[in-house]
DNA sequence: TTGACATATTCCCATATCGGTATATGATGT
DNA sequence: ACATCATATACCGATATGGGAATATGTCAA
């Protein structure tokens, strides 16, 4: 077995650096095709590459107006990135957790003594 | 050109699911890579090859002790998603931002009542 | 030293990738 | 009908993948 789809699921498809980018773009607001390409210095079938793959993990929506296709960000694709992700937050503010720690325990040892006082 | 290596950064590490697995079995707490293979129920290189890609990025680290390796979780690796994919957080309750809203103006208009009636 | 155990690495295959070039599809204006 | 513009798709090449099987490396214990 080879690699994942890009398309499996929104993990993948955000794995590849421009597509971050043209979500970032397209979080500014709607935007055609050839704005993506000119914004970006993209190839043009290479950005409507990357969008397929965006669309396929629903990540984008598109809209007809003419000739020109919108694309827009539909977030809620991002969500589950940001559920799993955001379980590991704390970890990374360790630190301050163990700082947070050593302040409540000076807390408690104020009051403490406080009562003591009493 | 073809795909980034896994290695590249944490989005392409992550984007495998069986990485994740191992990610969120370490966050429980250190664990040798044959107690990994035993929870996860994959075949023992398969555990040290993706705990390689995830060395490489840094979202794991080893620690030796005896014959075995204890790895444990090196969530910092994983803030650079975290912040990406927070951007967009906003958006995909879009929809209770927009119910707040009403909500708010319902509020108001019953407070304005209320002013009128005084 | 020898053998058992824990882990990592190598070799292999099938597969899907990204990017480029060329081309197809489709809408607009004349 | 035609040429033009906007976008999508097809084809190609180079590359790296994930999994399996076999093997190497390294550690402990007798």
């Amino acid at each position: 077995m080879a690699r994942a789809a890009t398309t499996a699921d929104a993990f993948n498809a955000v794995a590849e650096p421009r597509r971050r980018l043209i979500l970032d773009e397209l979080a500014a607001g709607e935007r055609s095709v050839s704005e993506l390409v000119e914004r970006l210095e993209l190839a043009q079938p290479l950005v409507s590459k990357h969008l397929r793959v965006l669309r396929e993990v629903g990540a984008v929506a598109v809209r007809e107006d003419g000739r020109q296709r919108l694309y827009s960000v539909d977030a809620r694709a991002l969500k589950p990135i940001h559920d799993w992700v955001s379980r590991y937050e704390r970890m990374w503010s360790e630190r301050f957790e163990a700082l947070e720690t050593v302040l409540d325990e000076l807390k408690r040892e104020e009051r403490d003594d406080a009562d003591d006082d009493a």
